[in-house]
DNA sequence: CTGAAGTTTCAAAAATTAATGAAATTAATT
DNA sequence: AATTAATTTCATTAATTTTTGAAACTTCAG
């Protein structure tokens, strides 16, 4: 396969991808994109590359830099502004887990614990149901949030090495 | 606080919850409903409670029994049917990661298998980058398909168990 | 077989989310 | 301080996704 077609292979399908995991298509792909580039690009540079506005890479390479995948580059000399992305898969993933984790798990598990405890006669059905939906569901994912906060401050190779031999 | 009010919310934000990763808010809400519900609840029942159409209902309602997270229930002598919701978390969680490995982490696995060989000079940079990624991208999606797959197979307490373990 | 109850489908409408591009702002250069 | 380059903002437009509701279909009972 030519290197071109390849490229847009991985850009469109990174962006699909993207898409799944609450990250809109044009930012995956503009993360796609700047994890093959071999050199930092401009913000011109990603709207000739994907076609698409400049206030849209505008404000997506901005999204980006928030999640700390993309990095703003300054070359001595140029008057432009330049990004790249993070390009340790690892960090990608340990990065993702730990923004989606403060954004969404974290505020779920404020709420489940106030809902925790409602009024009213325990023995009724309706209430034993919620509270021990609510209650599990709390559990989990506290059990899943130190997970999270381990594999995060984990060495890559410690824990895959640590995972695989549980999991055979 | 009432168990109406926090009925509601749970509801509520389990839709946004749900919304974040890939599912929409809607199907995620009657997966909410239907979890704090003792009984199995009718399509009828659904669309007064949260105030949605029958279609919207039907539809959702066939999107989460083929995600193996609601059963269709035959109440004897009633002739509509009920639905019902997996309540054991960790069942609903090995459901989604089972699904969304094979409907995303497979595919995009074979493709970046595809894009591993591009042609043209090993040394040029541009090449050489753009192997670089989709190869550590795809060791990588390798190892989280075998960890997701021991996931799945796990019991329980024995996954957590040993997860604890590790992480302290 | 006929009618009523229940379920499913799907084109059209509504709602939501993303993208554009021009104007405003900021920063560097002469 | 004026000019030019680069960046950011945001109201408008476009695209996408979700919801509706009525018609078609299916199933069961009499």
């Amino acid at each position: 396969m030519k290197l071109e077609e390849a490229q847009h292979q991985f850009i469109a399908s990174w962006g699909a991808f993207g898409s799944h995991w609450g990250i809109n298509r044009t930012m995956a792909q503009i993360h796609a994109l700047l994890m093959i580039s071999p050199d930092p690009l401009s913000q011109d540079d990603i709207m000739e590359q994907l076609n698409i506005s400049r206030g849209n890479v505008n404000m997506n390479i901005r999204d980006l830099v928030d999640w700390g995948l993309v990095f703003r580059i300054l070359i001595p000399g140029e008057r432009k502004e330049f990004f790249s992305a993070e390009k340790d898969i690892w960090k990608v993933a340990t990065q993702i887990v730990k923004e989606r984790k403060k954004r969404e798990l974290d505020p779920m598990l404020r709420l489940l614990d106030q809902l925790e405890d409602v009024e009213g006669d325990k023995k009724d059905k309706h209430i034993k149901q919620f509270t021990e939906t609510v209650s599990s569901i709390r559990r989990f994912g506290l059990q899943a949030d130190k997970m999270l906060d381990g594999l995060v401050k984990a060495d890559e190779n410690w824990f895959l090495g640590n995972l695989m031999k549980i999991f055979r």
